[in-house]
Order: C-alpha cells, then structure tokens, then sequence
DNA sequence: ATGAATCATTCGAGCTATGAACGATTCCTG
DNA sequence: CAGGAATCGTTCATAGCTCGAATGATTCAT
C-alpha cells in the first residue's frame, strides 16, 4: 500500500531524462562510431543543414558550447571532408561553415543510425504512442529554448 | 515543400532524448548543489530507499558504473550522515549500505527539487500530456534494462 | 586614425568516469 | 582441511570532455 510511491523520484520526469539521455546517446555514438565521428560532430552538421552557412560563433551559440570547442569538432568534420571552411569575404574574421556533398551523405548516414536506433527503442511501443511521445520531446524542446 | 523533413534528425527519438538528457541533467544539478549533492549521490540513494540494504557492487551494477565510482560516492553520502556504511557480517568482505534517518530526508528533499523541476519544464504542457509523456517514457526506461 | 570590440585559435586546468592493480576475505575442490 | 581461485572494497594513474583565459588578426565606432 505505501510502496506505491515508495521511491517516487524514479516517477520523476527529471529523472528519466536525466537517466535515458546520457543512454541513448551512448548508443546513438557506438552507432555512429564506424562512420568517424561523434554526437557533437552529428549535432553541428545538423543545424549547418538546417539553414545558410554560419559561423563558429553562432554554432557554438546554437549548440550552447563555447566556441573553443567548435574549433576542434570544425577540425576534425574538415578532415573527412565533411564541411568546407572559408574565411567570410564579407567579414574576414569569419569562417563560414557549410556542408559538402560528402558532408550530406554522412549527414543522412548519421539520420538512418538514428532512425534505427529509434525503431530498436520504441520496438514496445504502439506507432501512436511513438508519435505522441515524439511530439511531447519536441514541446519540451523548444520550451528550453532549444533548436528542435 | 521539401523542408518538411530538411533537417529529419532534430525529429528523432534519439537526438531529442540525447539533448534533452544532458539539459535537465544540467538543471537537476544546480537544484540539489545547494544541498550538497550531486546527481549521482541522489540516484544513489534512490535504489538504497527503494530495496534492502545493498553491498557497493550491487549499486554498482544497478546504476551501470564502475565499483570504484561508488567508494567516492558512498565516502561523501557518508560524511553527510545520509548513510551507513557497515560490514557485512555474513560475508565481511562486503559493505552493507542503507540510509539513515538524515539520508531519507535528504533523498526527500531532492524528490522536491525534482518534482519542481517537473513543473517548471511542462510548464506548457497539460496535465493528461503530462502523464502521458512520464508513462512512455517510463516504458522506454524499463526497455531498456533500466530500474525505472 | 586610433582605441574598443569581435572572431577564431591555442593552451592549460578541472572534473568525471574508467581500468588496472592490491590486500582482505570467502568459496570451491580435491 | 588445506590451498588456489574468485569476490569485495579500495587506491591510484589515466584518458576524455568541456570550459575559461590569453593571443593575434580583423573590423567597427568615433
């Protein structure tokens, strides 16, 4: 009878976030693991296809990292050919990032491990109550401020 | 037209969990630092209140980390006076670990900033869809091998 | 034109989690 | 009942990530 909500802070939304995120990221990067790179590196790929070629600034804003940390995961996604770098002729403090064709392709390769690992976590669950709990993430999302 | 999935990774299970994770981790964080823990002290002592009394390797495989990670853990719950820290007297090579009086309410302090927490993040969202998001969520937990 | 501000980069520091030893204790097996 | 294998807790050194300050180059403001 009490131990229904014996230790309620596993009941917690808090918690369960707090607790499945760092997991499935795991996962998410032992998937993407064989194609060279990481979360990050997926993550700023992502927001370059989502609009015009920006900055290492506004990419460290948009990613809430310091922009030091751009430096090295820029670096690195041009190393594989992924992104090209080009000083702003506009501003010649600026690099302005952008995706190659390379740089898609990886991108999309990057998409499928996440849809797959998607489908291996959501395997118990209904297709409606998969839509339904995608779309609440995204609510919580963008309630954070966040680019979802 | 075709922007509808321009960027169908953001409307992924898996990245809005990997980033949605490390957020309220982040703001979890700030919420019990006053109390001088840490997320990980507080997960911790959730499994200790939820079963009997258990051995540091025990803890150890529940939370998914290394047995020595739980030394350190259990030194610093320890000189909070939130557990005890005794021999086993079956098998002393073992430590027995339980809360005390001061870790229950301790634990239960931490619930709260949770709870809160909660509230602030679905702020904008209705108490059914509340409920729902926790339910699928705790679903995808227990899926995934977790103690939820 | 000159000082203040912005951008990218480098470097060093801090924190966390890990894995490999090690001593103590217990279990197994002959 | 002896002695080797296994288990538990602990310590230590190490690696990975992220951050913050300092630097040099360039641009903006006045």
């Amino acid at each position: 009878m009490d131990d229904v909500n014996a230790n309620a802070l596993t009941d917690t939304l808090s918690f369960r976030l707090g607790v499945l995120g760092p997991l499935v990221s795991a996962r998410f990067a032992g998937a993407v693991e064989p194609l060279g790179v990481k979360p990050k590196h997926v993550g700023l790929m992502a927001v370059l296809s989502a609009g015009a070629p920006a900055s290492q600034q506004e990419l460290a804003r948009v990613m809430s990292v310091v922009p030091s940390l751009v430096v090295g995961l820029a670096d690195q996604l041009e190393e594989l050919g992924a992104i090209e770098r080009v000083r702003d002729p506009a501003d010649r403090r600026r690099h302005r990032l952008s995706l190659t064709d390379a740089g898609r392709e990886l991108l999309a390769a990057c998409l499928a491990a996440a849809a797959a690992l998607d489908a291996e976590l959501t395997a118990s669950l209904g297709v409606r109550d998969r839509e339904v709990l995608l779309r609440l993430l995204g609510v919580l999302a963008r309630e954070a401020g966040l680019p979802a």
